[in-house]
DNA sequence: CGAAAGAGCACTAATCTACTGCCGATTCCC
DNA sequence: GGGAATCGGCAGTAGATTAGTGCTCTTTCG
């Protein structure tokens, strides 16, 4: 129902911490290496779980991985250049936005130009890729910052 | 993962049908009445759970429904005047985006401030948030408008 | 009265979600 | 070198959600 799984959330949640630690170092190649442990440890999340949405996080290249003792995670890149699309699309699965997906068996073969049914193109369809299209736009950084308003989240900077 | 239920699709295809037959309508008072059957036989959509649609929008007050024969529904209000955030929040649920939820039992007895995790505000919440206050600002209108890219759907008008 | 069309009700199968546990491979610290 | 911390991989279970279908009753037009 228009939500978003508990994964996104913990791996969100993993992000906005990471991104507020990359924050203030200083400069440099972020020291800030935080175990799953430690988050883990902060919130009252599931540590296999969080650990899952991390790991997915690393393969898709969002995050660094060290292993070993003093280990964790960090961010791949600055928050700023990390998008919402992508920490979804990661943790949530594809964005099934593909082109005329939506109304199941009948435009499953991908000839969606003479489908009888197409003309409408599916609303919800379009209202997925309108979504979609905003996630894209908003930064980690964005959402991380928590004196703006969430209503704003996408309407100004982004 | 983000998506939308069938049941949503079902009644945006409807509604958008709806919307543009009564686009179609000089004036007055919409003598336009289409009935369930009459959009399953135009859509390859179960009537069944079309049916469920529309009468969910018909209690919510979205639409209004005539029984009988020659029965059908209709659009309660002019399309303009109808968000996606009324139609999506009939048919899929209560937002769930009220203040402090997603991080479960830890923040269900609604004292957040007092939380300790609640520093971070889940960020899930405010995606939610965000993206909610979004489908609020859409109309039925600019969604039946092919003409407007899902892109735009959100940015410029609304 | 008969047909059309909207309500109401119950049930089933499939999919997804959330969570948990255990062990192997690495790497730092002592 | 050994111990401990950490990431990494694999399997399985219980519950919730979703999608879909059938049948009957009530209302209303013709």
């Amino acid at each position: 129902m228009l939500r978003l799984t508990k994964r996104t959330e913990y791996g969100l949640i993993a992000l906005v911490h990471l991104a507020e630690r990359a924050g203030a170092t200083p400069e440099g190649v972020a020291p800030e290496v935080v175990s799953a442990r430690a988050i883990g440890d902060q919130f009252p999340v599931p540590r296999r779980l969080l650990a899952e949405a991390l790991k997915a996080l690393q393969v898709a290249g969002l995050l660094e991985s060290t292993r070993g003792a003093q280990g964790g995670y960090r961010l791949a890149r600055p928050a700023e250049d990390i998008s919402l699309g992508d920490v979804v699309s990661v943790l949530e699965g594809a964005p099934t936005v593909t082109s005329c997906v939506g109304l199941g068996a009948a435009s499953s073969n991908g000839t969606c130009e003479v489908e009888p049914v197409c003309p409408i193109r599916s609303p919800l369809s379009r209202l997925r890729a309108g979504i979609w299209t905003l996630l894209e736009g908003v930064s980690l950084q964005a959402l991380a910052d928590r004196t703006v308003d969430p209503a704003d989240l996408f309407s100004a900077t982004g």
